[in-house]
RNA sequence: UCCGGCAUAGCUCAGUCGGUAGAGCAAGCGGCUGUUAACCGCUGGGUCGGGGGUUCGAGUCCCUCUGCCGGAGCCA
């Protein structure tokens, strides 16, 4: 017999077809009952009538405990009372596995405890709306690097030392050696760019800073690419590009799964360019005009950053922060060597900072000064001198965070339902 | 690390002035041929986070510990 997934339910009108899959809820009304059952691709209502079924079988629907596994054959009937447009007629109903009570029932519950249950609750219709999404921008990222001209090449998850050196890292041991879990495939990247000109790396990223906040995972997943031959403007260039891409891809591609979210569409429609792009000095000009007490020379604090994004219906580009606030390795601007090649680009609606980076320093000498001005070990960055040894250029890149990305494109409150199990502050299970 | 808040049934919560523990949902049983968080009736379900204290009497007041949640700093 045909097995039907309820995602291509259309194909299937008028057979009679095999369903594998899971009963997520159900109702009855003594000689007809109403099954919902999730295949994984999604839900569809199964209705069986007693006159039509086996005693043992309609007798079996009825005590089957939620979230069973179950196989159900029918026949697929479009229905306009149906969300989805079809049901499915059950001729048969056979349970798989018998499920013990089930702790998540159909409402009421808190997210501490649906955390608990994390690899329970990826079974709900939220749950799926918002790793579909992040499939799908995965997906966009790599199809916008892939399309323009950069190759993928991963830098190592396991690293000999500090990358920046200034936020904490995870510590292990490597054959009686430290070795730390990384926090950026920055500098490999920079690499991998001199060798390939345009390259991307794709992967999980770690800090262990103690960050208690909805914006912070210690374990998440970062794009960066690289480009040879590229200064700041053609970083901002890039990153707007690329942003403008990866939103619309999920307005083409993934209107029903926004609609479970019920998240306001024309935050994202309005994602197109040119984002506005503002000088450091300019947006703690504007911030003290509004109140804020920030200095010039300091990083915003989260509420600055709050404050600043709410003047614009769109992603904006901060860029030239201060040269001191920024890692070793941003190039300073010439004319005005306070301020550094660096940029942000701050998503709308109280979301924040999605994507970093900037244009880096080519010269050695200087590259030289700053490591030890920022008290780095020098001889760890010997191979990272080398590639201004060796035929230097001006090169730009930027990190995108995926988790951000995904909770602002799908306006979550909290970054932890953007990743399947969320690794966060003193809390790694399940 | 710092600052707030919370902890009562499987879940979400109520519990007045300190006076013998409640609801809805879930579960179990019964009813119902079109339900959409179905509905109706019945039943079972509690170390009130742990420890200590005040009191004739503590879910309630005080101390302490633990766990969780939110925020700050730091960052994507």
């Amino acid at each position: 017999m045909t097995k039907a997934v309820v995602e291509k339910i259309a194909q299937f009108e008028g057979q009679e077809v095999l369903l594998q899959g899971w009963l997520a809820a159900k109702r009855s009304s003594g000689k007809i009952h109403f099954l919902q059952v999730r295949d994984g691709t999604g839900t569809i209502q199964c209705v069986m009538v007693k006159a039509n079924s086996d005693e043992e079988e309609f007798a079996a629907a009825d005590r089957c405990p939620q979230e069973s596994s179950i196989e159900v054959k029918g026949t697929v009937r479009k229905d306009a009372r149906s969300p989805i447009g079809f049901e499915i007629e059950a001729t048969s109903f056979k349970i798989v596995a018998e499920a013990e009570p089930y702790p998540i029932s159909p409402k009421d519950h808190g997210t501490a405890f649906l955390m608990e249950h994390r690899h329970l609750w990826l079974r709900s219709r939220r749950q799926h709306a918002i790793l579909r999404i992040r499939a799908t921008i995965v997906r966009a990222i790599r199809d916008y690097f892939d399309n323009n001209g950069f190759l993928l090449v991963d830098a190592p998850i396991l690293t000999p030392a500090a990358c920046e050196g200034t936020t904490t890292l995870f510590e292990l041991d490597y054959f009686g050696e430290k070795a730390y879990l990384t926090q950026s495939g920055q500098l490999y990247n920079e690499a991998t760019a001199a060798a390939f000109g345009k390259t991307y790396c794709f992967g999980p990223t770690f800090r262990a800073e103690k960050s208690k906040t909805r914006r912070h995972l210690m374990e998440f997943w970062m794009v960066e690419p690289e480009m040879a031959y590229a200064d700041l403007e053609e970083n901002m260039r890039v990153a707007e590009d690329f942003l403008v891409y990866v939103v619309g891809r999920v307005l083409e591609e993934r209107q029903v799964e926004l609609a479970t979210l019920e998240r306001d569409l024309a935050p994202l429609e309005a994602v197109k360019g040119p984002f506005p792009r503002v000088h450091y000095k300019d947006a703690v000009a504007k911030l003290q005009e509004l109140g804020s007490d920030i200095v010039d020379g300091e990083d915003f604090g989260a509420d600055d950053e709050t404050v600043l994004t709410k003047l614009y219906d769109r992603p904006i580009i901060v860029h030239h922060y201060p040269t001191a606030a920024k890692a070793f390795y941003m190039k300073p601007d010439p004319d005005e060597p306070k301020y550094c090649f660096s940029m942000d680009v701050l998503a709308p609606e109280g979301y924040g900072e999605v994507i970093g980076g900037g244009q880096r320093e080519e010269c050695k000498e200087v590259l030289e000064a700053a490591i030890e001005a920022h008290k780095l070990p020098k001889e760890a960055f010997e191979w990272y001198l080398d590639l201004r040894r060796y035929g230097s250029v001006p090169h730009s890149g930027f990190g995108l965070g995926v988790e951000r990305t995904v909770a602002w494109i799908c306006g979550l409150p909290h970054i932890r339902e953007t990743i399947p199990f969320p690794r966060m502050l003193e809390k790694i299970t399940p």
